[in-house]
DNA sequence: TATGAATGAGGCTTCATTCAT
DNA sequence: AATGAATGAAGCCTCATTCAT
């Protein structure tokens, strides 16, 4: 019984490992150059086994890309509870985190996604993915209408600032990427330039004469 | 005599139809669909022919790059000119235009040398596009500053300011691409987003309380 | 003790439903779709399980053809009795019933064994074959030998008619299999048109002049 | 421009010999188990050449399959110009020998072809095919229209006929290639067993009252 | 010089069989 | 004995680059 229960763990355990190097290599080389052959010889296995653990190479990246999500999805559940709590802009500072933080995987996962999209590569298992991000996308949209319906934030279509916001991010992420950018900023001044974005996200909409009532 | 001048001409035509040939493909299917033979076909010659231009296909790549730096150089000259008599905000102006009115050639070369860093390619060249990107800095550089002297921006080094522009503009032009984001938005809507986004832009870093003194 | 007996005979008919599980998913898929794991999941065993009752994959097609030229071979044994009884037509029948009234099958063993043939597996057990085919071969000429005999079949080899025959069959199966002769035909006039094939079997070789006399 | 068109020819003639090459192996070694390498191994060509000339391998078939209909249909338009002259049966004499002189190659198309139809391979290629074979249908079905017309055969729908010749046709080989079958008949007897169908086969449908009318 | 047929390394995926538990 | 994860050979296909004409 043990022993049966110890055999799926340890299949389990593999699974993460198959994607724990998928996710090392694609960082190190890009989305182009990872072959599953790599993936199988990082983990020390055959190639064989990793499509005992998923379907194609694309699977793995669409799991990959949805750990991704559901882990925005756990914060964001975390922020609103801080939003509840009085702190309105909880759950968008958190949205900006989960990108900025680590732009190298965010702007990877970006393109993933887009490369698949742009394939049509699994689209039932994109799905799932739709769904994660419609969950985010809702309670985002709970945050900005009531903002709104404080008269804390202008009127437009509450997505209006989840997107912006999702514009800002990307672009930071960009920003990291680019090289002439780069260029310009030292490694110990990023941080600060990322906190002056963060800063112009977070304020996003909100209506200086309105505010200022309060 | 005038046989050879003409096939010269003729051989440079032919090069610069390669070129263009190659960019189109490459706004049109993505940085990783054109193959030699689509570029060979597009132009109507042999895939060999290429060969006698280019040495490879990233050597295509390269050189589209480096037209394009050399094009923002050239304006860049001209802007000076425009500075020194009297029209401060001339280059910052045409760097702007330069990237954010052909944004999608603008994301489609990032990704270009992003790929040529990654794979260590043509190293030399690259050198070349340093020179001209840090002249673009140091003209946009003193704009900011002086805005920043004057009290009307906030106290930040100044790339800050046209950093986050860069990245909120990016970030713009991934929502327009994004297919999840585009589902989101009618195409009647997208120009009211767009010119909120905008809005955001225009106010980066303007301190409410300082410009309120004005 | 008894434990042990069951154990065997429980082991003897997962033997059994190892071979049914095979036929019945090779009837369904054809002969080159089926895999071990399929069966293996039929039977809702492990594929390891499959390699203790049967050396290879081929040996389990094997032991499908030989139960099936068995089975034959016993139908004909009790015939011959009752042709002993008198009933001469007795091993006729039961040699057509056994590959029309199942043509499908007759079909997929036709080519497992084709297949068996042509890589020369298992050519000793193939020798088994012959020796029960030789003997309904006997049984059924002496059959038609009779008719020609009477004068109500065309004098050629006896074994002309029952080889016309069995084409027939085999044809009017690879018929209702065939895509593009079943889009012509709607799926109300298919009896017809069997009532049709069928009408052309029962007058081979019958001399309409011969029979007339009669 | 002597030159451009012996290349092309000789493009054409590899093309050819890859089409041969390709038949041979799978009459050699059936429909499985043939690969692309072996295909270019025997033309002395590298793999990456025959997708110079075919998109697939599945291309490679059709077009096996193609020329073989295209050549059925030229003699049909032959035969159908006897008919023409008083030769009612030669279209169906002409259709039984095209598959039954060469069983084997029949066969393999027969089988060639339900394989594509059943991992639904290349279907606009196909269509072709369809085609192809909807024209021998038409002729047929008017050769036995107006057999029907002058009361020679029996009234049922023309492609009755078609498909029993057909079902007769695949039935004979089939029978070839019975390794029962062929235990019962020595080679030199093949001959007149095949006569002795196709006899079958041009009587189909004759009825003896109505032709001894005449 | 221009060509485009030929190449073959390299990528993804399948599946019969093995073997440690 | 039963399992099923692991294996890796083998198959198909792509495409940058070469080279003979």
């Amino acid at each position: 019984m043990d022993k049966a229960k110890l055999k799926i763990q340890q299949f389990k355990q593999r699974e993460q490992a198959i994607l724990d190097a998928a996710l090392e290599l694609l960082l190190e080389q890009g989305e182009d150059k990872v072959t599953v052959e790599q993936i199988a010889d990082k983990v020390d296995i055959g190639k064989g086994t990793i499509y005992k653990h998923f379907t194609s190479k694309t699977e793995i990246y669409v799991r990959l890309l949805s750990d991704y999500e559901n882990d925005l999805k756990a914060k964001l559940d975390d922020a609103v509870k801080l939003a509840e709590a009085g702190d309105y802009n909880a759950p968008a500072r958190v949205y900006f985190s989960h990108s900025v933080e680590d732009p190298i995987k965010a702007r990877l996962f970006q393109r993933l996604e887009e490369k698949m999209i742009a394939n049509d590569e699994e689209p039932e298992k994109r799905a799932n993915l739709e769904h994660a991000r419609r969950d985010a996308f809702d309670t985002l949209n709970a945050c900005y209408a009531k903002g709104i319906e404080v008269g804390r934030l202008k009127d437009v279509p509450p997505y209006f600032y989840y997107l912006s916001y999702w514009a800002l991010t990307q672009g930071a992420v960009e920003l990291y990427y680019n090289p002439y950018c780069r260029s310009l900023v030292s490694e110990e001044q990023f941080p600060d330039l990322l906190k002056f974005i963060k800063d112009i996200g977070t304020h996003i909409g909100v209506d200086p004469a309105l505010s200022r009532t309060k």
